[in-house]
RNA sequence: CGGGGCGUGGCGCAGUCCGGCUAGCGCGCUUGCUUUGGGAGCAAGAGGUCGUAGGUUCGAAUCCUAUCGCCCCGACCA
């Protein structure tokens, strides 16, 4: 139940967060360590994202799997890269049916050595090219601070694991994913992402090439929305995924991998929300339309259900997911700031008034309170309430998209880099080297966030030591 | 692992220094009546091996010892 009020987000950004999460019944503390339980409504919304996922993903060709949870441990010995990125953060199973195992199993922290022990045995000729499998599930990663939905031990997320018999295509297939993912921010996440290449640090293990989306959240902060990459042969030669091209030339695979995970609801969470709590595009939200029935009598009662009814049946019809409150043992002033806090974007409310008048009252719950309140007839109400609906997914985003580009900044120098990442990302020159990177990363705490793949036509001087440089990053503090 | 804090009904806490009688308070929960257009009121209830295990004592939430767990701050990550 949300009974009382969050702390505002000036006062403490990340204990408004935490409150919100659990006050908005979208999860809840798991007994283990740095778990969470997901609960009914925020698997609602996750099952919104990830219906929208699946089917792109099989309108491009791709199709569903499931590779086993526990992996034999010498399997990440075989990618160098893989191991040492891995290692420290790996679950070991070593004991199963009272005794130990021979060799320790791992539980899966992400899924490239067993698919490509598998894919090793299914690929023997180019005519098998190229897989594209995705797969649905959890995975663990032994964290050590956590933070509902944006980092827990176990997290759920899709993972697509490619082969193909060329570097190109391969390739394509890593921007091919990251376009869906960006379209799918844009498009129903309501939030803004740039795509751009990750540095050479910030790469995945045993990537060639990994790409991102960054988004901003309101603190300013950066968070790494989806990433998809470009492995070339590296997996393909630590397993042997071989083919005979159509020379009869033994060939190794290029393969891809990609992910967006259960973190993005944190993003929404930290893009949209307000100190009224949870706000959601309506593209996404699990309920879009609360109808709110307000009355004092029984007569009074009838009358407002019969046309609360009605209503809902109206708005149920054309589509609309929709939700009727008809509590009678908590006020209506409860029920307001209830679904403001679960983030319903739009509430119709009638009372006794609205009977007599034939209107409702509409509010949107991205201008809570009153302000949001507008009165409309009753008749029409459909196409004013999916007009609504569109109008505030457009204004959400619109919205982020202004916050976000007001807060990057053009550094003149150095000095004005390392201030301006307190509160805000510099978008600058970089030589893409080691060095300046950690120089910025040591001094400034923040990160290279990616190279946006849109780039001005000019050249100009690294930030940091002046050198010069063809490419400009993005600099910020990231979660 | 290093530093700081905390374990007492579902949640948040008081009580611990200085041992004492039926272990309190707020929120939530249950039941009833009155309420309901921006977080309702009254009344009556239910609910606790005081993290765990030893010890000291006539007597332990309180003192001693051990142990477990959790949270926050520093090095990794979707």
């Amino acid at each position: 139940m949300a009974e009382d009020k969050l702390p505002t987000r000036t006062e403490d950004f990340a204990e408004w967060y935490n409150q919100l999460v659990l006050k908005a019944d979208l999860a809840d503390y798991a007994p283990v360590r740095g778990c969470m339980v997901v609960k009914p409504y925020g698997w609602a919304l996750w099952e919104n994202i990830t219906s929208w996922l699946d089917r792109e993903f099989k309108a491009t060709g791709h199709v569903n799997a499931a590779f086993p949870t526990l992996i034999p441990m010498s399997f990440f010995e075989k990618e160098k890269e893989h191991v040492e990125g891995f290692a420290p953060e790996l679950a070991v199973v070593t004991h199963g049916g009272g005794e130990e195992l021979e060799e320790p199993l791992a539980v899966r922290p992400t899924s490239e050595t067993i698919i490509g022990h598998m894919y090793a045995k299914w690929v023997k000729s180019w005519r098998d090219l190229p897989i594209l499998i995705v797969q649905w599930g959890s995975v663990l990663r032994w964290e050590l601070r956590t933070k509902l939905f944006l980092r827990t031990t176990e997290f759920y997320w899709h993972e697509g694991h490619t082969a193909h018999a060329g570097a190109d295509e391969a390739r394509e297939e890593m921007y091919r994913i990251l376009d869906i993912y960006e379209r799918f921010c844009y498009e129903e996440a309501a939030i803004p992402v740039i795509k751009g290449t990750k540095s050479e640090t910030e790469r995945f293990a045993g990537a060639q090439v990994t790409t991102s989306i960054e988004a901003m959240m309101w603190d300013k902060r950066a968070l790494q929305s989806g990433t998809s990459h470009y492995f070339g042969q590296n997996f393909a030669k630590a397993f042997e995924i071989q083919y005979l091209d159509s020379s009869n030339k033994l060939q190794f695979c290029e393969t891809t991998s990609w992910a967006i995970s259960s973190r993005i609801i944190g993003a929404m969470i930290m893009v949209h929300s307000d100190d009224q709590g949870l706000v959601l595009p309506p593209r996404l939200a699990p309920v879009q339309v609360v109808i709110v029935p307000i009355f004092k009598k029984d007569d009074e009662k009838v009358k407002v259900m019969e046309v609360a009814d009605r209503v809902f049946k109206e708005l149920k019809a054309t589509g609309i997911r929709i939700k009727m409150d008809d509590r009678e043992n908590v006020s209506s002033g409860f029920k307001f700031n209830d679904w403001e806090m679960r983030g319903i974007p739009v509430r119709v409310e009638i009372g006794p008034k609205d009977v007599e008048k034939g209107s409702v009252a509409l509010a949107r719950r991205d201008r809570p309170g009153k302000e949001g309140k507008t009165f409309v007839p009753q008749a029409g109400l459909d196409s004013a309430v999916s007009g609504l609906l569109t109008e505030i997914q457009a204004s959400l985003l619109k919205r982020a998209t202004e916050y976000r580009d007001a807060n990057i900044h053009d550094p003149k120098d150095y000095e004005e880099l390392k201030k301006v990442v307190q509160d805000g990302w510099a978008f600058s020159y970089w030589c893409e080297s080691r060095e300046c990177e950690t120089k910025v990363k040591e001094e400034a705490k923040a990160t290279t966030r990616n190279i946006p793949f849109n780039q001005p036509d000019t050249e100009g001087t690294c930030i940091v030591c002046g050198k010069p440089s063809k490419r400009k990053v993005y600099f910020a503090r990231a979660y």
